[in-house]
DNA sequence: TGCATATTCAAGCGTTCTATTGAACAGTTG
DNA sequence: CAACTGTTCAATAGAACGCTTGAATATGCA
């Protein structure tokens, strides 16, 4: 038994946050979010990447537009989505830790999806630093598209597909971080393989891009150090 | 048009993510879990407060319990929930650090709950440096049951409804920093409004207790000083 | 043992959500 | 102007959701 408290809140200051965080509860949202943090993309191509119809696809969008999540422009023929904030995609990670913290289900899954031994077992401030000392070199395999869109800093942008030509030229003597677009993202995983299987010493990084600019944004803020690249 | 690319999710990442996201998407379990962020409580207590029925409480908790972010035990005839980690707190904070940022209704509806002009406009350092320095007070307006469970440290907890008898033995050379639940709680507001009244300088803290003691502790970790309190 | 209390369960009802289909609506290009 | 393309709209069926009601379960206490 406790006493009766006010709840304070007549207005709908719960009814607004849950509608917005009602659109981050369904898996095709997050796959349209998830691809936007990479880079802006018209319709058709999010019904592609997604494997929905593209009228889905476009009622989706428009409740991420009318959520202010995302906005929209006119380019030629098509429309072109964008996030209305990097933030946006740092809350998507952040549910993305939350189920890596608290979700058992999660972790099954992303098991069977990303593997576990190829990640890193640095922080980001770690890798950052072997980076920075040229002991290391962080690898983006994402499409050139998104990797200009949403640069890495201090990465160099290989995608995947190229991985393998590439291989000749990497050092023997380094290490290798390896990034895609996320946690969600099997990408970096098969890169890590790739490089594992020459025998060069290389991890993932688990962290997108969007919130490894964060990241290194607040280690500017906090211990400024001299920019490489 | 854009060439096709593995979306690389056989197993259902996005799915077990969109669940737990969708958990934060009801205002009923938003309420529920700002409540449990302060201290743990029993089914009828979160029925009470969020003044919902005891059996749909109950519904959410079980939802929220399979989804793995509050736990139960057992406590004579009741149950008590509490959160199963500390950050989900944060999590929730950060839902509502979107809707601040990007929703227009929220902010709208802010406005009438909260008040603008209460606000601090100092960052969380500055005020805490405030204090450390004793030239500013923090007061946890909340009632003691929380204000015990998760205390804010540097704070001195004088629940809403003692306030004014307390009012008296503040000095009035200092600042007053006023804490309550967050964002969605008005008790803050109140406080500072009654401080106000009588000619102190005071001023709403946005962040909750949970936010408060993660940016301390971060605070502490990049720039360690000696402990007050 | 039996009653009171706190919580959960089961069923039901109206509402909302997702994905599908087919049509409508621009802009673009020949 | 007409054909085409990319996108949105409208209508729909099926599932899920939120809340209510009434009953069932389990613990504490006389």
């Amino acid at each position: 038994m406790v006493k009766q408290q006010q709840s304070s809140s007549h207005a709908g200051l719960f009814e607004t946050v849950a509608s917005q965080a009602a659109l981050l509860g369904s898996p095709a949202r997050l796959k349209i979010l998830l691809l936007l943090a990479q880079s802006p993309r018209s319709v058709e191509a999010l019904a592609l990447e997604t494997r929905e119809s593209v009228a889905n696809t476009s009622q989706h969008l428009k409740k991420l537009r009318e959520g202010e999540l995302v906005n929209v422009e006119r380019s030629g023929v098509s429309r072109i989505y964008r996030l209305a904030d990097e933030r946006v995609a740092l809350v998507v990670e952040t549910l993305f830790d939350l189920a890596e913290l608290r979700s058992t289900a999660y972790r099954e899954a992303s098991r069977l999806l990303v593997g576990q031994e190829e990640l890193s077992p640095l922080s980001v401030e770690q890798m950052r630093r072997e980076i920075q000392e040229d002991r290391a070199v962080l690898i983006d395999v994402r499409d050139t598209v998104e990797s200009c869109e949403t640069p890495v800093s201090g990465a160099v942008s290989i995608p995947l597909g190229e991985l393998e030509a590439e291989l000749i030229k990497l050092s023997r003597t380094k290490t290798y971080f390896v990034v895609c677009r996320g946690r969600a993202c099997g990408q970096a995983t098969q890169g890590v393989r790739l490089l594992r299987k020459k025998g060069l010493q290389a991890y993932r990084v688990k962290e997108s891009p969007a919130a490894l600019r964060l990241k290194a944004r607040s280690l500017l803020a906090s211990k400024p150090r001299k920019d490489t690249t």
